[in-house]
DNA sequence: ACACATCTGTTACACTGTAACAGATGTGTG
DNA sequence: CACACATCTGTTACAGTGTAACAGATGTGT
């Protein structure tokens, strides 16, 4: 029986500063951080600490480009939008994958290739957690 | 100008709590626990915990009945959904308040009832947040 | 009345959100 | 060039959350 240990869940602070790297590609610290004064007011200590901790965790990549370090993301935004959705779809909407995909199709969210990806994922995530579950309550 | 605080969203695992009080409307540590081993792995000591935390937050009451202490939710199911969304809801999706009371209303998760109230706290929501705002980047 | 099962309260520890601070480095100006 | 100010970087901190053990109080069967 394989466990294929489902990814940690996005926290919403992650995804705010993934959201920023996912639209400009790269960016230093103070780049992301001007760009999440409008919906955080995070000192900029604050989304520094956060992105050196993403780059631990390997959810950011840390490159030094020429004295500056400029950070990337290491997930792309359909897998980054998974594992930050995937609480939500199962717990509280109650969506089979299909319903998520379309969710997001009817959001100006996400490009159609975005979608066939999240699409992909989903169908993904879905195999490994249906293998040794058991839902016997509804 | 009015500031109006954003309640502050609901955790996964507040949210998760919540639910079964939703469902159950009122369960002693116990009960809850046994609910979530379905889904968590937690001790019983971490349920209990949890419990409490919320009861401080002011989310959950606690009643003495007849020695046993029970736990109720303090906000009803669409204010709790509404919490735990408006993060999702508006930097994921990026929907408006009418495409998320949509997509609840084609999810089963709410009753028609709970869905206008939902509709309604949405846009209560809305009016607040969008007083001081002045968004200028779409 | 005692042993075992629970419940309750207390404490702990790692991680997350939030941030200050101090040292290193860049940059303009006299 | 040397100094002052602005940044960047690394380190440290502290409250809150996720997760849990532990110890004392209380219930329950024999």
């Amino acid at each position: 029986m394989k466990k294929s240990k489902k990814l940690p869940d996005l926290s919403r602070a992650e995804y705010d500063i993934l959201n920023i790297l996912w639209q400009a590609g790269q960016q230093s610290v103070r780049e992301v951080h001007d760009q999440l004064t409008d919906i955080h007011k995070w000192a900029y200590s604050t989304t520094k600490t956060m992105m050196d901790r993403m780059v631990k965790k390997g959810l950011l990549q840390r490159d030094n480009f020429h004295g500056v370090f400029v950070y990337k993301a290491l997930i792309s935004r359909p897998a980054g939008l998974v594992r930050f959705i995937q609480f939500f779809a199962d717990r509280v909407l109650e969506l089979d994958q299909g319903a998520v995909v379309s969710m997001f199709a009817r959001s100006k969210a996400l490009t159609g290739e975005e979608i066939a990806e999240l699409e992909k994922l989903l169908a993904d995530e879905q195999q490994k957690t249906s293998l040794g579950e058991g839902r016997a309550d509804d």
